[in-house]
DNA sequence: TCCCTTGTTTTTAATAATACAATAAAAAGA
DNA sequence: TCTTTTTATTGTATTATTAAAAACAAGGGA
């Protein structure tokens, strides 16, 4: 048994969303060599022997994005014998959530982002991995406000009820959702407000560092039956 | 780069939970050998190159319990590279629920159950893997009743009771979990009840085949701020 | 027959979630 | 300066959910 199990190969493969241009995004490479030459595929690599699967997740987000620091959660890990059409390779997928103003990319022709509402083909099973990831965020949110890893840090309770919304993909009522999200623990209120054009300035406000996942979160309401 | 990885070994593990003797109870084998020898582990072994994980994960539960049809869930990917004294081991942790009354296993002192309250000294990182495991089944229990796959074909709601009240390691109060119980969707009223000594008989329910992960199970009172 | 144990049902109060619309603040243009 | 435009901000009535609690029922054994 063991020989037949000598050849598996496993790599870690980041899926990495921000929201961009009031949009879900989704950071994906073009690959330049067969097999899925031209496809494109979120950023990976082989694990190293030194490194356990967080480090490895880490170091391929701060290669690609230049962040760290930010929010990052093994997903699942894929390893049906066909996903990779010349090799045995297992790949523990991660996704992470970065703020686009943290980010630090020269996007070119081979490296960019892509609305999750619209992808471009993909290579191996790397659109299952995506949609995976977005229905993961979409269950963390509705128990923490996950959602403000995306915002900037400091934000308005309009620009957080838009991250909810694209995430979730529905509407809010806006009366509702800063009733809840005002009792959140850890919002902060500050005492400064955007200076734009044309239009009422709104309070900004920020999250003090808390605890992820330590209360529900009760800005989305339920479906109805 | 694919140098340092050839040497990586996959395997999957599988944490195997029932409900005996007023306890959960998980499945374990004594190791015979070094590393870990004499130390308890959990069931597991090497991903075939024909197989994906959770075919793994089904032929091992099936080697060791010969039961299928049953719930069975990735967990986690545990990668830490000294997990394993002598290997690069990178496990793939699913976890099972099973029927006392399905199992058909000869018990031996290198096979056994063990109180998951009451753990033996355990090899690798399986008392992680199996805290998980616990941590993981709660979750689910706050979104479906996935407890039922605990029971046996028939139970009495206080057997029910007593699962929810196990596995969250909380007392719920009987009259509210009753008529929550109730309304949950799959539950089937039978008229069969127990026939036992000295008490009144209580009535016996069985679960249709549901969808898990359907819908919310209130059986569960939110913890006080 | 009485006692003991466990199973079963109902009512009420408290809390949380939901639906819903008018007013306030700033800037631009008339 | 007045009007228009745009976005921010706020409260209440209703409904649904959850929590807490008490009395009665059924069977076995003394």
């Amino acid at each position: 048994m063991f020989n037949e199990t000598k050849t598996h190969e496993i790599t870690v493969d980041v899926v990495i969303l921000t929201m961009k241009n009031n949009a879900i995004q989704v950071l994906l490479v073009k690959r330049l060599n067969e097999p899925f030459k031209d496809k494109w595929a979120i950023p990976g690599g082989y694990v190293r022997l030194s490194e356990n699967l967080d480090q490895a997740a880490l170091r391929i987000l701060k290669e690609r994005t230049n962040v760290d620091n930010i929010y990052l959660e093994q997903l699942y890990t894929f390893g049906d014998p066909l996903r990779h059409p010349n090799a045995r390779v297992i790949t523990c997928a991660y996704f992470a959530l970065v703020r686009s103003e943290d980010l630090n990319i020269t996007t070119s022709p081979e490296l960019g982002w892509h609305k999750v509402s619209d992808l471009p083909p993909l290579a191996f099973d790397h659109k299952e991995i995506i949609e995976y990831s977005l229905k993961r965020t979409r269950e963390r949110l509705e128990l923490c406000p996950v959602a403000y890893q995306l915002l900037n840090e400091k934000f308005t309770l309009t620009e957080m009820q838009k991250a909810y919304e694209l995430i979730m993909n529905k509407k809010l009522d806006k009366r509702n959702f800063r009733k809840k999200a005002l009792s959140t623990e850890g919002l902060i209120e500050l005492d400064e407000y955007t200076k734009s054009s044309s239009k009422r300035p709104a309070r900004l406000y920020t999250f003090e560092n808390i605890k992820l996942n330590s209360k529900r979160a009760h800005f989305i309401k339920k479906e109805k039956k």
